[in-house]
DNA sequence: TTGTGTATCATTGTATACATCGGAACAGAT
DNA sequence: ATCTGTTCCGATGTATACAATGATACACAA
C-alpha cells in the first residue's frame, strides 16, 4: 500500500478517465505543467488519444483536488501555491500528524512496527552513505506507514492528500545530509514512543517533527527546480509556534 | 460569506453541472437519498431536465467530496458514514478548530469580532427562550466566523467541508437546552480568549469545545431522522482524550 | 436441486455534434 | 492615440449517439 493506493480507490486507473486523471495529476506534481498554465481539453485529449469527455471529467476532479482551477466558459488553469499556502499546510499537517501518531500508538500492528523499525534502520544507513534518493523514499515511506497504522481512513486520506500536494514544492527538503540525520533521529524517537505506547509523547514528537521539517525547508529556500511555488506572497514567517 | 460560498468557488452554481452538483449534494445531506442508495445518471438527469453529461461530471466531484462512491461500470452509491468515521472527523476537527482559533486570534478583524460578540449575545438570548432553530443557525455561524477569521483559505475550506459532511448525521446536536447553554458558555469563553489575544487559550478552548460537542452527541445517540448513520461499526468510545 | 452457460438489457463509458460564451482582432469614431 | 462596437473564432457547456460492461433471467445439463 503506497501513497497512491488511497487515491486510486477513487481514481479508477483502468478507465480512460482514470488514466487521464492520473497523468495530468502527475504532470502537475512533477512540474511539467507550470503554475497558472492553461490546460486545453482537446490538446490533452489528443495527446492521450481520447476525446474531451474523459478529460473534462478528470478536470472536475482535479479541481476539487485543488490542482487546477476551472473558470466557467474560459478554461482550466494550474493552481498556484503561495508560500503562505505551503506554510498553512505544514501547520495543518503538524496537528494531523500528531493526531495520527497518537492513533498509531494505539493501533499499529506488529508488522507495521517491524517495517517502521527497518525503515529507520535503513534510513540511518543511507544517511551515512549520502544516498539522497533512498533517504527521500524512506522518509516518505515512514510517514505512510504511520498513516496506515493510525487505522483511520479519514485521516489517512487527508494526510496522503496533503503530502502529495506539498511534494510539488518540496522536491529537495532532505537534500542536506545535516537535515536527514536530524530527521532520522526524530523518526527514531517517534517510533520508540509509538513502540512504548506513549501516545502523548508520540503526538508531541510528530508535531514537532513536521514543524522542524518546515523550518528547515524555509531556511534552505522553498523554490524547487520545477519553477513552481514562486510564492505570490512574501514569506517571512519561519514559524514560531508552541 | 456563508458556509456555501467557499464551496461555490469550485462548484459554479450557474452552470447546469453546478446546479446538479448542488442539488444532489443537498439531497444527500438532507437525507433524501439514503445511505447506500444507488444514483442513476438518467433518472437524476430527467428529474432536473438535463442530459447525462453534467450529471456525470457532478458525480465525479461528489465522489471526491466523499458523498458518493462510484464503482466503475456499475454505478454511484451514497457513501455510508460509520460511527467511527464520525468520531474520527470530530477528533480531526478538534485539532483543526484549535489551530483555527489560534490563527483567528492573530488575524480576526474588528468587524468579525463584532459579529462574533453579537452572535454570542443573540445565542444566549435564544437559548433562554428555547428557540432551537435560531440556536442551531447561530452555532453554525459562530464557527464560520472563526473559519473566516483565521485568514487561511486552506484551513477554512477543510473545516467547512467537514462541518457540512458531519451535518448529515448531526441534525439535532443542540437539541437539549442544556447543551446549548453549555455550548454558549464555551463560545463566549472562546471569543473572550480570541479578543484578549490569548492564542494558547483559544486553541485549547476550541479543541475542548469540539470534544464536548462530540461527547454530548454520542450521549444523546448519533442517529438522526434521515435514516443515515446507522453505524456500520459499534460505537462504544465516548472519547477519552487529553 | 444445483450448477453452468448464454442471451438479454439496463446502465455506464466514450465519442461526437451542436450551442454558447468570451477573448482577440479589426474598423471606425472621437 | 484611445476608445467603442462588431465580427470572428477558438474553447468550453451540453446533448445525443454509439460501445462496452456486468447483472439478471432463463434454459439446460448433471
Amino acid at each position: 500500500m503506497n501513497e497512491y493506493d488511497v487515491k486510486n480507490e477513487v481514481s479508477d486507473k483502468y478507465s480512460l478517465r482514470g488514466r487521464v486523471f492520473s497523468k495530468i495529476r502527475e504532470d502537475i506534481l512533477s512540474g511539467k505543467y507550470k503554475e497558472h498554465e492553461e490546460l486545453k481539453e482537446v490538446a490533452i485529449g489528443e495527446e492521450m488519444g481520447v476525446s474531451r469527455t474523459p478529460v473534462r471529467e478528470a478536470f472536475r476532479q482535479l479541481e476539487l483536488e485543488g490542482l487546477i482551477q476551472i473558470i466557467p466558459n474560459r478554461g482550466a488553469y494550474v493552481t498556484g501555491i503561495s508560500a503562505k499556502d505551503v506554510r498553512d499546510i505544514y501547520m495543518i499537517r503538524s496537528r494531523l500528524e500528531g493526531l495520527c501518531a497518537r492513533w498509531a500508538t494505539a493501533n499499529i500492528t506488529k508488522k507495521q512496527l517491524d517495517e517502521m523499525e527497518e525503515n529507520v534502520y535503513l534510513a540511518e544507513f543511507h544517511a551515512g552513505k549520502g544516498h539522497l534518493d533512498q533517504i527521500t523514499e524512506l522518509d516518505n515511506r515512514f510517514h505512510h506507514i504511520m498513516y496506515e497504522a493510525c487505522n483511520s481512513k479519514m485521516l489517512e486520506h487527508l494526510l496522503v492528500d496533503y503530502h502529495q500536494y506539498v511534494q510539488r514544492v518540496r522536491q529537495k527538503t532532505l537534500s542536506t545530509v545535516n537535515r536527514s540525520t536530524e530527521s532520522n533521529k526524530e523518526h527514531r524517537a517517534l517510533m520508540e514512543a509509538i513502540k512504548a505506547g506513549n501516545a502523548d509523547l508520540a503526538e508531541k514528537l510528530a508535531h514537532e517533527h513536521m514543524i522542524k521539517a518546515y523550518n528547515n525547508m524555509v531556511k534552505n529556500g522553498l523554490l524547487d527546480a520545477t519553477g513552481n511555488s514562486s510564492g505570490d506572497e512574501s514569506m517571512d514567517h519561519p514559524e514560531i509556534e508552541d
